[in-house]
DNA sequence: GTTCGCATTTTCATTGGGTGGAACACTAGT
DNA sequence: ACTAGTGTTCCACCCAATGAAAATGCGAAC
């Protein structure tokens, strides 16, 4: 969690006396806070709950709290509770990376997931990790690691390397300097093999994934390109380990991603190895 | 649009000379109206357009926008230019009544989808007026009227005459005060026959709406209850006019409903008469 | 190349909105 | 009755927010 950068991550156990814990940070910066101490684990609560884990007092939190109410950010429960509100919901869903891409790529998730009956995914990246923007799955297929909205790490899963290998250079140095992830049922990749998929992921256009938990799954993802042909999500499909050979999948999972990659403008040019040409 | 109710509508005429135009309004509600000046048409805005529209001078806009950014609320494109950011929309993805129904409801409605393979919408109230929550469309589908995320009105749509049914009596009485829908393509129904509607639709569990514009469909709606047996969301199906009987299509609008408002932990009980004697 | 026009950004003296401790109301648990 | 927790109102202090002005950046027009 990113929220966790606040001051008062457990309950400030020497309240620094009567002195401002605080005092003097922005009250748009506050505001945010407020909103960000909404987890998929804590999706309401109450007025003391958030305040503390803001860090503000109470009649602060309170104040600040009635104005994002009053317009809609949040909501107040009968309960006396605080859950985010659709207003806020509304907005959001102007997100150009957030639901835009999802507007588009839905009708071709649509069809992959009919065919396949399997989890599709898609995901965008947002500093150092995947956000899931859209997952579909039918009622009886394996369990999911992730939900639309959270976020998963980039090196250790499908769509994270296709986002990953997408990337411009100093970015990608960045996060391979950074310590492995440890996800749980994902073999941490050492740096040079990591380094190999990335650069596979960029010449093949597609990245995979073999995971022992939550549950035996096989993950292939491709990149959807914008017309500046600039990586700007990627597509996935997770299905049981052993049920689907992953080759069968790879050219469905491109053939989807080529798709929505022409839907946003991006000029696919005659077979995929005359890209590859002029990329190397 | 609900964001029109700020300050500068068009360009402020006549800026009220040097004086204090809006000065003294909490830091919050410029913040959240500079959030507010995104609409479906204008998703990128410039801080100049985002200042205008939000009644604000330049540089407090860009004192609070850069906050904003620095939080992810907002992102700054390559251009220059504003739009909404992935952050927001993780921390939109937590409402309740914004994903969280969709979530829930989301693999049955794709089973309608398949089914039908018509638009399938979902939706919810706030203030006076009906929320697109999801929408699941084929590629060569009928054209829509309303896409996710946007508003649509409560008296002029199905699954608003849905929403509007499943309201307390004192919230009805106000929204049928108000002077009629304008809505294109809708015959605006008198009071006495809207009145009429609303316990049929109460009685039945179900609305059903003609529209001739932007083309002509069918819509039928259904209501999803919550544990407590409160209307929370709405569900309808969109075809074009005369290519399903509406009867047909109801039943199996009703019982995607039904599965969904189990799901939500609505106590089914046996058949629809015996809810309908308990309420009446 | 120069000039104009406009958007963006920095600066800074002024001040009013923000602040949070204290006190109060209320509920539930002991 | 007492304690412990939450939610709410009040209010005197004061620092963050403000926006005019000026500087800077950026194109387009000339």
């Amino acid at each position: 969690m990113a929220t966790t950068d606040n001051t008062a991550d457990a309950v400030t156990p020497a309240p620094a006396r009567g002195k401002r814990p605080k005092q003097g940070e922005p009250v748009i910066d506050r505001a945010l806070s407020l909103l960000a101490v909404f987890t998929d684990r804590r999706r309401a609560l109450t007025l003391s709950e958030m305040a503390r884990h803001a860090g503000m007092p109470a009649p602060t939190a309170l104040r600040l709290i009635a104005r994002l109410v009053a317009w809609g950010a949040l909501e107040r429960l009968d309960d006396g509770r605080y859950v985010v509100g659709v207003r806020l919901w509304e907005v959001a869903s102007l997100s150009p990376r957030g639901h835009g891409v999802r507007e588009i790529a839905l009708p071709y998730l649509e069809d992959l997931f009919e065919v396949t009956r399997h989890h599709v995914l898609l995901a965008v990246r947002d500093k150092d990790q995947a956000v899931l923007i859209e997952r579909l799955s039918s009622k009886q297929a394996t369990e999911v690691a992730y939900r639309v909205g959270g976020r998963a790490p980039l090196r250790s899963t499908a769509v994270g390397l296709v986002l990953l290998a997408g990337a411009d250079a100093d970015f990608q140095e960045r996060i391979l300097r950074q310590p492995p992830d440890i996800e749980p049922g994902v073999a941490p990749m050492p740096e040079g093999q990591l380094r190999r998929t990335l650069s596979d992921v960029h010449r093949t256009g597609i990245a995979m994934i073999r995971r022992t938990a939550p549950s035996l799954t096989v993950s292939v993802a491709a990149p959807i390109f914008d017309a500046q042909g600039a990586v700007v999500a990627a597509l996935s499909i997770v299905v049981p380990d052993g049920s689907t050979p992953p080759n069968v999948l790879a050219p469905a999972v491109r053939a989807t991603a080529r798709a929505v990659s022409r839907n946003l403008g991006f000029k696919t040019g005659l077979a995929d190895d005359v890209r590859t040409h002029s990329q190397g």
